[in-house]
DNA sequence: TGAGCATTGGACTAAAAAGGTCCAATGGCT
DNA sequence: AGCCATTGGACCTTTTTAGTCCAATGCTCA
C-alpha cells in the first residue's frame, strides 16, 4: 500500500475535466492552471492514465485531453491502480514487503481482513462522487459508501464462528 | 499513512517476548535469532520501544529487554505509532501529504471515516493476539473485531442520511 | 506541403526517506 | 575493576519519490 502525490495529481486533474461538459477537451496548461498543478508533473501523470485508457489525447486542431469514459464510470481504484501498479492493493499493509502466505508479517491476517474492505470502497468511489461533492470535503455519501463496503466484509466473513471480547458488539 | 519494515521489526521482537514466560528478560541477540531478524536493525528499533515505554531495557547480570506491560495491554497501534511518530494515523492517505480540512486533498473526506474504523481495529489487536494466534495466519478473532470496529463506525454515523445506489446494502 | 503546437516518450537530476551498519560510551553486576 | 549488553549517535547505501528537460511525433490548418 502505497498513496503517492502522483496519484493526487491523477485525481485531481481527472476531477477538473469531470467539471467540464461532457467529453470536453482540455489542454494540459488549462487543466494544470485551474486545479493549480505543476504542469510538468501533471504531464507525467497524464501520460499513465492515457496508457491505461482512462484519459484521450487529442491532437491537432482541437488538441488536449478528455476522459475516455464518463466520470461515474471511472472508479478511485483504477485511477491509483493506473499510477501506482495494479498490484497497489494485492500489497501488504507494510508497503516495502512482498509478504505471502507462505511468508506471512506478523500484520498479515488482520490485512486480509481489512483490504477487501478498502478496495471495494475504492471500487465504488468515482470521479463523480469526488467532483459533485467537492473535490475534497466529507459527505455523507462516503459514509454510506463505507458501511456497504463493511457490511459486504461482514457478510462475506459470516460464516466464521465470532470470539468476544470485553465490550465486543456484533454485527448480526 | 506509511508503515515501514521497522514497525514490523518492532511487532515481531514484542510478538517473540510475548511467546516468553511473563516478565522474562531476553537478549537482543536472542530475540534476532528467535525471530530471524537482523540484530543490529532490531536493537534501533527496540530503543525506540524502549523511549517509548513498551519494552524495559536490563543491564547487569540479568540483562536484555522485557516487555514494559503485559502481552494483552500493548495494542499494535502503540507499537506502530511509537516506530512511526505519534502522527501516523492523523495523517492523509497520501503519505507524504499534510492536508487538511482547509486544504484538503482530493480523498479527504473519504478517508475521515476510514481512518477512525482503521485505528480502532489497531487499538483493539494486541500483541498477545499476534502472539497466540501465530505471528501470522488470519483468524476468527481478526474477522470479529473488523466487524466491531466497523459497527462502531456505522453507528457514529448512522445520524447522517444514506443516500442509495444500484446494489446498495444498508446496515440496520 | 509545411508550419505550428501540444502531446509523447524517455532520460535525467535532485531530494528525501528507508534500510542498514558501526563504534565509543554507559551503567549495573560480579 | 572488569565484563558485557544496552545506549546513542553518527554514518553510509540504496531505493523511491519528486520534478525537469528535450527531441520526436502526429494531427490540423493555411
Amino acid at each position: 500500500m502505497k498513496m503517492s502525490k502522483e496519484s493526487e495529481y491523477g485525481l485531481m486533474g481527472l476531477v477538473q475535466l469531470a467539471k467540464q461538459p461532457a467529453h470536453a477537451v482540455m489542454q494540459l496548461r488549462d487543466v494544470a492552471a485551474a486545479a493549480s498543478l505543476l504542469e510538468p508533473f501533471l504531464a507525467k501523470t497524464f501520460r499513465k492514465l492515457t496508457v491505461h485508457g482512462l484519459l484521450r489525447s487529442h491532437r491537432g486542431r482541437e488538441r488536449g485531453y478528455s476522459l475516455a469514459r464518463a466520470p461515474h464510470d471511472i472508479s478511485i481504484r483504477e485511477v491509483c491502480e493506473a499510477i501506482e501498479g495494479v498490484d497497489l492493493f494485492q500489497r501488504c499493509i507494510f508497503w516495502s514487503n512482498a509478504c505471502s502466505d507462505a511468508e506471512p508479517c506478523p500484520l498479515h491476517g488482520m490485512w486480509r481482513h481489512v483490504r477487501p474492505q478498502l478496495v471495494t470502497l475504492m471500487e465504488r468511489l468515482t470521479i463523480e462522487d469526488l467532483a459533485k461533492h467537492g473535490t475534497s470535503l466529507s459527505r455523507d455519501n462516503v459514509a454510506s459508501l463505507v458501511s456497504q463496503a463493511a457490511a459486504d466484509a461482514a457478510a462475506a466473513n459470516s460464516s466464521s464462528p465470532a470470539f468476544t471480547r470485553k465490550g465486543a458488539i456484533h454485527v448480526r
